[in-house]
DNA sequence: ATATTATTGTTGCAAACGCAACAGTTCGAC
DNA sequence: GTCGAACTGTTGCGTTTGCAACAATAATAT
């Protein structure tokens, strides 16, 4: 893997250039979690959604899908996957016939402790080459972000109807 | 499409609110750029393609891999289908008979001018939640981020040896 | 020179994911 | 109450992507 350091000179703007990087940070902290992940038997998806459960009432569905900005069917068949390996298990939502809940089994929540831990250990590392202070002045920039984009998106879906 | 304010006050880290962060403005801007580029008959993968290309030299496949972090495999397949299209021509190096060139045709080289300033005109006004000194200091922490991140990973690739 | 190793691009295969369509259920307008 | 609209989860299908294996070529060691 060679990673040239190309340039961000020749990008025009600095909005392309944050562009850039949020990119590439996005790919190299997905391959750190890779190897973190892969020793526990979890891909960064399963270790996302097990990471939004507990072992009590659990989470439906539909929450999954918008907290994790993925499509229902995805979270249907990682739920199955998850299912299927013991670590989660449906339950009928009484007072909503359409909807389900899914909770951790003791399996599952000492799975998503194990890998919870493994993983902030390895980010607290990995993030470490901040400080602090950056670390958090990064955090407010960012949920501006998130917060203003977010709400573009409701827009445009809004002006589809 | 129901974007919960899901707290990040559960959440234990200011490093495991960051990844959060960054996961989520890495998915919302992928929306955002899936919207500029559709009418112009893009996918964000094809457009980084043809935004590292040019119509003189072109660049090698391997180069266009390891730029954008993704495996040769997917280049190929990349480069097939803008081939197919007419935007890109593959070229072979006369200095090594493994390696081609891939370059713009005039139409790929149009749509490439024509998408970056769609792109670029989108992602400013995206980006524009922040300011231009706020941006700045969010690419110095990225730089930061990335090559740090970047070396870590080479270290691992090398112990595999 | 020759043999081993590394690199480049391609292909088969499987996994992950989104979109559209669907059935069952709930909500809301009237 | 009733009917149409909206919501929830599932499935079929196509697309995208990475990994492993491969052939052709280049680089390196001896």
């Amino acid at each position: 893997m060679a990673f040239d350091d190309f340039d961000l000179d020749n990008v025009p703007s600095n909005a392309h250039r944050l562009y850039r990087l949020i990119h590439d940070l996005y790919v190299v902290l997905d391959v750190g979690d890779r190897e973190v992940l892969q020793p526990l038997g979890l891909t960064p998806s399963q270790y996302r959604v097990l990471v939004l459960l507990d072992a009590n009432f659990g989470q439906r569905l539909i929450t999954l899908s918008d907290r994790l900005l993925v499509a229902r069917s995805t979270i249907t068949r990682l739920i199955d996957q998850m299912e299927t390996a013991g670590w989660v298990h449906r339950i009928d939502d009484p007072s909503d016939r359409r909807a389900q809940h899914v909770a951790l089994t003791s399996v599952g929540l000492a799975l998503r402790n194990q890998a919870y831990a493994a993983h902030e250990h390895s980010l607290e590392d990995r993030m470490g080459v901040l400080g602090e202070h950056d670390q958090q002045h990064l955090i407010d920039f960012f949920l501006q972000m998130r917060t203003a984009l977010r709400n573009r998106i409701i827009e445009i879906d809004s002006q589809r109807e």
